[in-house]
DNA sequence: CGATACGTAACAAACGTTGGGTACGTACAC
DNA sequence: GTGTACGTACCCAACGTTTGTTACGTATCG
């Protein structure tokens, strides 16, 4: 009877990716069901046969791109997999920077989901909970970070963490109003510099943030 | 002939004053001409009568707004007015951060305005230039607190003062999604962590941080 | 009297949503 | 194997509502 249930999702993904595309160069206030279908090369009817209502499917469009960060960073070029501690805190904290095209285009989408979801509760609540996560994550690497040796103790790492996703979130910020001014460079300087003074004296931190000097995302 | 023209930029800023309103308790999905009008038990024939249109209603709002925050933090407790350095520099990152209501309001607003500006060029300018010279503003407090010997002269003034602005605004977003989870209290112990960062070793800088340790902002 | 300050009403456009209609493929009966 | 029944996928057209904007009316005040 019913052909394929792996089709269904699949061509879900695709709407989403049509929302993502509209979102990113229309914002959230650009975002209708005839936009999204115009993206697609469909037609209204097609988005409310796979989803229910408009705030359905914006929902389901920021769980899938939250889902698709949340296996980030992927042990791409370098093995950042295997890295631990302050190098894969960085590691973390330079992938949610806007760094490249793709980068600036979900980053886009998740600053103009603010003003959505600070007006809905639910929308919100799910919000505060990603970040809570992403927090939650952090501290992970911190602690790590603290236990080597590579940062001190003295702050508690949920403070540690949620500092350094406050300085993130931040430049995200900034490097999206002003693409020209935060290169990628500059990012990555001033992360480098952040985590340097998180560090403070320590050797381990040093020679780790030093080798980095001039590195990239990826 | 016109009855007092100074009325009449009195009546625009009332208007912007329910503009402001709108904006915080439904963001900017829920701006509509007729939801500011009820705002301020009027009609719509009121609004276009000040202005031209929609979007120049919700432009000067925005800049009555960014005009406000342009002459704090106000010197009122404390003579804040006559600090200098590192106190300044730390007396204008608290006073940006959501600590009272009126603080929560502005930068809900500021926030959800993100998503209109990036899909807008024009005010896309407007909120880089604004968020420039809000940078320029922390330089010279930085440079300050530099030549005071409370900050190393290691990183540029301007970077640090970048890095600032990236950790407040990112802190403002957290602290909007989880006010329980980002008290008052945290958001403060925060920045003056932040800040003692910064000092690093510096003996000055840790005398007046240490006077802060449980201060508010005013 | 004449200009300003509004309220009122109506406009076309765009919105989310609904429902009817068609093409297509699978399931089952024989 | 073929015919029938049915569910899925999707287009198309239309609905009622809400939007920003415009036009027009009236009152008010110098």
């Amino acid at each position: 009877m019913t052909p394929a249930r792996g089709d269904h999702d699949a061509r879900r993904t695709e709407v989403s990716r049509a929302v993502w595309e509209v979102l990113a160069e229309r914002g959230f206030g650009g975002l209708t069901l005839r936009a999204v279908a115009q993206q697609m090369g469909a037609t209204t009817g097609l988005l409310t046969h796979y989803f229910p209502s408009k705030r359905a499917l914006l929902q389901h469009a920021l769980e899938v791109l939250d889902a698709h960060s949340l296996d980030r960073p992927r042990p791409a070029a370098g093995r950042v997999g295997e890295a631990t501690g302050l190098v894969m805190l960085r590691a973390v904290l330079l992938d949610i920077l806007p760094l490249d095209p793709r980068g600036a285009a979900s980053n886009r989408i998740w600053v103009g989901s603010w003003d959505v979801a600070l007006a809905d509760p639910e929308l919100a609540a799910e919000h505060a909970q990603r970040y809570r996560r992403a927090r939650e994550r952090l501290t992970v690497h911190v602690r790590a970070a603290q236990e080597a040796g590579e940062l001190p103790e003295a702050p508690a790492a949920e403070e540690v963490a949620a500092a350094a996703q406050s300085f993130v979130l931040g430049l995200v910020v900034q490097a999206l109003f002003a693409p020209e001014e935060f290169t990628v460079e500059r990012q990555v300087a001033l992360v480098d510099a952040y985590l340097a003074g998180l560090a403070g004296e320590s050797r381990a931190a040093s020679a780790i943030l030093g080798g980095h000097r001039s590195g990239g995302a990826e």
